[in-house]
DNA sequence: CTGGATCCGATTTGATACTG
DNA sequence: CAGTATCAAATCGGATCCAG
């Protein structure tokens, strides 16, 4: 496998795939149940959720600390470094929210 | 289909996939034809850049300039929306170039 | 040189049912 | 509540050949 060209390339192998950006918007937030961001996250399967959630803890952008508790609990959470990331994230997400008609507009057509 | 949640998600959705960042970073440096963006971006297929470019074009990102010439002469730069983009992912390429080591170490391993 | 068309395998995503 | 297992569908990426 080559070696990330540039930074941008690295992080985007870090947030990508359908689920990341949601999930780590929804930390945003603060803490997290499984529970809460399956609620929080449309359309998002459990499988999908796990998934995407081990990936970035694998790559400690987030956090996750189980409760022996019954019911049992399990808290996710961003890292230092997931932080950072999600920081350098919100100039992107300003750009979506600004451009979100004519994004909308021109979404999801093949030629 | 579900319209966009917030901002983050419209824009992933728009620079999405193995190439975008890729394209849009090359064309950080100006205008571009079609065989020097090839040899820019290193292992990618005809096809692939064909159809990012064009996807990208549908999106106004990119503007595609065709010269009537012999040989064919296609330019590719970015639009004002796509330099407005390019700015904002500039913060994500600061942050992977700054955590390109840790990145590349816990890459692409399933567990 | 630019890029369209087709075929194929790999990867990703999803629906559903089940377990501690 | 949190997670697994399995199977199937959709999408993505790549090789190759073809055309203006």
């Amino acid at each position: 496998m080559l070696p990330y060209t540039c930074g941008l390339d690295a992080a985007a192998d870090v947030i990508g795939g359908k689920w990341k950006p949601r999930i780590l918007w929804a930390l945003h937030h603060g803490p997290q149940r499984f529970g809460e961001l399956r609620k929080e996250i449309e359309g998002v399967t459990e499988k999908m959720l796990i998934q995407q959630l081990r990936d970035l803890e694998r790559r400690d952008i987030v956090h996750r600390e189980v409760f022996h508790q019954v019911p049992p609990k399990v808290e996710y959470s961003l890292t230092e470094l997931g932080e950072t990331l999600n920081a350098a994230l919100a100039p992107l997400d300003a750009w979506g929210a600004e451009h979100l008609e004519e994004l909308e507009l021109t979404r999801g057509r093949r030629a």
